[in-house]
DNA sequence: AATGAATGAGCATTCATTCAT
DNA sequence: TATGAATGAATGCTCATTCAT
């Protein structure tokens, strides 16, 4: 019989994963490699067969789950045709997102603020900005799309992007520094209301 | 207050200064204590003369900026009686407030998420919320305050306070991730633009 | 021998001869497992299963080997009678193999140094005693033959075995400094010369 | 009064002279910077105040130490005129030398042998080789000297320079293994007159 | 027997904090 | 009060060894 044999791509993500949250939830700093290794139910030493360092790592899960979640995300849009119904969406997935992951922002400030992030081949911090400017894109396009279709006004179509973005990832602080400084139900009807009230 | 005192102050002041910009900079896991000392140029020891440890100073750090920022802030807004001209002045002041202390924000969520902050006497993250609060309830106050004069219409003012402080916040990010990615005065007009159609 | 026992052995040899070149080029310290796994075409588990450990791998190595390779240069001396003849052979033989094993000094003054070789039911250093005590008898048996026929003079033999297996054995230490530091050529002349003009 | 205040470079003296010893009696590798500092009667932390790293530390050692050791021997033969007189002293100093410092051939072929030695902006093994030079000149100028006073023959004196070196090195080899393989005193009445016999 | 994935002890190094002056 | 030398706990990473297949 072969010798124990492992999906390497499979494992990769479990520790991926794993070292996402704990990075997510105590900074990467106060993360220790154990941490990561034990969240993940292997070793220390198992990490680095996968990993060459720390700070890989800390790439390698940004990069992969902010892909993951952008994914997921844009893939509950896709099917929505109404302009006005899509960008209603997507301001209600993206706050639900971020709940989920709720303390990525600080990560992600705490990677850029540090200048982590200069791994391998990959521009420094080239990722990153090519989720947001993702994101902008897609709410750009999808304001852009809606005034074509004389549903939204002619506005600065990119800089609304985001703005819109903003708002949503600025939700993130107060609900990092303390969950009942925001009521996220409100927050989004308000964010909705003002979002309609500005493009249309 | 003694001479005394106020030489204490005057040292305390000049470390905390220091150490913020430091801080902000850098984050707070990637600064030295001797990097600090350098930069306020006195010795690693002397810090400790004025703060028991490196988490106390940061907490005192951005206690004390935060609350210097913010008062220089509401001063330069005291004067204006006008509500559309006050709240105006707002997103512009605090647009160029966190273009003073880009990083800002970064170092907020690092310290969060990493839940330092938990220093001394103070109630974790007390003043963090506080200040946000604080930013909040002037929001809040002024909006309220403009309805009242019929200036503004009826809305849920808390939550409005809370997304116009988090896009501001917010457009911190994508500055911080890298500064090309937002023009600020395109920004501030949309804002602008944005939270008048809002409460008018 | 069983053709299993054959098996074990030939495997064994050819895990020793490449485990000899490796440790010999990098040191012990400087060798990992998995660079002789490497270079013997096997996987690291497979060394395991002939070696309880390193130390003992490099143990066995060097028993191994130096004793081959004291065989091999023995061999081509047994022919020669004259007791002259035999000598200076033995100078060139010599010389000639350390070329050849370049660095396995190195090799044992770690192995000695950092008290490697103490395994299993060996003693201590025995077979690198004995192996250096084996060169220096040979010598010295030799020296005393020439003496016997009146080819020699009378001299304290064994101390004269010693410094002249030193002599080559020294010419290491410069040849792995750099091994433009001594031309072999000359080296071996004067050493011949040296040699000769003191036993005669 | 001043704080604390030490003399860097007696306390770096400290650090490489206790470095010297218990690097020279365990090996490069087999030290633990734990070991030195206990050695030396400080922590830890303290080598790092004044080396950069372990093998800086090995390579200051080395090179400090060699120098040392050379100097003090070199400084004894320094009065002596006589060339036959200066030549046997060189003989018995350096035996003494090298008993003095057992173990350093092996400290320095483990240092090669594993590309230590890289250190700063030295030339690898530069200053080692150096110390080979030096030590190989000040033979052959001794040589030289005497032959053009007519004491000694021409001879190839820089190979012969070479191999008389190399011959006191070599002891080291067998004194490593085991202090009782040679008896130094004898060793050095062969050396003293193999050299003579040939140099005359 | 052979494999190579997994393990975790071990160590170099850093840096907040202390303390002698 | 101020200094900066000294400390040692803490942690990333390596690699000999084990073990499931």
């Amino acid at each position: 019989m072969s010798p124990r044999t492992v999906d390497v791509d499979r494992k990769k993500l479990l520790i991926i994963g794993n070292a996402f949250n704990v990075f997510r939830e105590n900074g990467y700093a106060n993360t220790k490699m154990s941490d990561i290794a034990e969240a993940a139910g292997i070793s220390k030493g198992t990490i680095y067969l996968y990993f060459k360092s720390k700070e890989e790592l800390l790439a390698k899960a940004l990069e992969t789950m902010l892909h993951l979640i952008q994914e997921k995300a844009y893939g509950q849009l896709e099917a929505i045709q109404d302009s006005e119904e899509r960008l209603r969406e997507f301001i209600h997935v993206f706050m639900g997102v971020f709940q989920e992951v709720a303390g990525v922002i600080g990560l992600l400030m705490e990677a850029i603020s540090s200048d982590r992030l200069k791994v391998g081949d990959m521009e420094e911090r080239s990722y990153l900005a090519g989720a947001y400017r993702n994101a902008i894109n897609r709410v750009e396009a999808m304001l852009r799309e809606g005034a074509r279709r004389g549903v939204f006004r002619e506005i600065d179509f990119h800089t609304s992007a985001i703005i819109l973005v903003c708002m949503i990832d600025g939700l993130q602080i107060p609900y990092a520094i303390s969950s009942d400084l925001v009521d996220i139900e409100k927050a989004a009807k308000v964010v909705e209301e003002m979002v309609f009230r500005f493009v249309k």
